[in-house]
DNA sequence: GTACAATTTAAACGATTGATTGAAACGTTT
DNA sequence: AAACGTTTCAATCAATCGTTTAAATTGTAC
């Protein structure tokens, strides 16, 4: 049946998921109704609230699918950095990729570049339960990247390694948000599709802000 | 009447405005109804669509009312620095601080702050027409900086300094979008209200990574 | 085939949305 | 004080919102 698993058409679940995905993406939460998403999905209205009991917990439930793989990820590729090197000091480079390099990758999958599109909207969407969600979803995340970066940056206060990891999210999450973005302002001069394009010019930038001296 | 003017409260339109901008910021646009609005101003119902004649055109006004005196000011610094640096190169630090000082600037002033926040917001609310309300407000200001830097850092292509340009305003807008954001995350250990101190920090990391080289 | 659970369906609930109305209240000018 | 244009007011419009209900349908085990 593995064949034919492959083969059928998705789940409601699942179609009520990527539509919500997408219209979150582009119209907001507040922005989108629930009868929008699954007019889109092409299900029953009551579908939404049978499956998923309110919008609220809809809306959480299409972050986490995307943010643990991409948290998985990172975290996989930070402690084989950090055991890499384990005699030395880390790689800043490698801590660097270890951060933006899923997240950017993942932008190549036109479905997941829907949900970078989405993701940079998250971070401004300050409604009642919003950041409680986001710390839910990255406080792991940042802890540990802010400790590889105290070690890899020996020199640098705890504070000075807390703003320099906020710049490095802030020129991710607003590359990543607005892909148009960059298409519009440079009239076609990149090509917003080349990932690893993306990552050059990000990683470059990202350390070289990281390694910036501060003055006291 | 000058002085009976500086002392009597605000306009209809000015309260409507404000409570406008205030609520934006909070729960987005999609977010906040007209009727909130005129509750939070004190004002009645009608008075926002008598002023302003549609939501869609009370959110143009809202921004435009801040982003505008901003242009202006960065336009003025920057053509300063230009101008002092006529016989050598422009000081890639005095480029910095025409874009990002007066944004970091004016979020000293509280009311200023809560704008700050909306615009951070802004830049991922991609609306149906908020794409070219934000290039109607920002091209300008985007083609003169690019300008700058093509003077300043030559050796860089213009696609080159486009991303940096891109990962400025991303470190920028994502840092004033969600104060709350540093403070969380460091437990106090900074202080948000300091616009100088996050200045020192934002012009280090950028400054760096716009100098940085770029692997051909 | 029958019974039972899981799922989908159409219809409706009260509440809230952006927008509109015409009359009342206001400030100014004559 | 009378007349005028401007502004505010309470009331209401049709439309849409998130959510709920109960019946119809489907899938599954006996």
């Amino acid at each position: 049946m593995t064949l034919a698993d492959a083969l059928q058409e998705p789940t409601t679940q699942e179609k009520i998921l990527d539509a919500a995905e997408r219209l979150f993406a582009d119209n907001g939460f507040a922005g989108t109704s629930v009868r929008a998403i699954t007019a889109e999905a092409g299900v029953n209205l009551a579908s939404a609230h049978y499956h998923f009991g309110s919008k609220e917990a809809l809306i959480r439930m299409v972050l986490s699918r995307r943010v643990e793989p991409i948290t998985q990820e990172r975290l996989h590729l930070l402690e084989a950095c950090l055991k890499e090197a384990s005699a030395g000091l880390p790689s800043l480079e490698a801590i660097v990729e270890a951060f933006i390099g899923p997240a950017v990758r993942l932008s190549l999958d036109p479905q997941r570049a829907i949900f970078m599109r989405l993701m940079g909207r998250v971070h401004s969407e300050a409604g009642d339960f919003m950041p409680q969600l986001l710390h839910e979803l990255f406080s792991v995340t940042a802890k540990r990247f802010h400790q590889a970066l105290q070690v890899a940056l020996p020199g640098f206060t705890e504070e000075e390694l807390f703003w320099k990891l906020n710049f490095m999210v802030g020129a991710m999450a607003f590359t990543l948000a607005a892909p148009q973005a960059i298409e519009k302002v440079t009239r076609g001069h990149c090509d917003p599709a080349d990932a690893e394009t993306v990552l050059k010019h990000m990683k470059a930038f990202v350390t070289a802000g990281l390694r910036a001296e501060v003055a006291r």
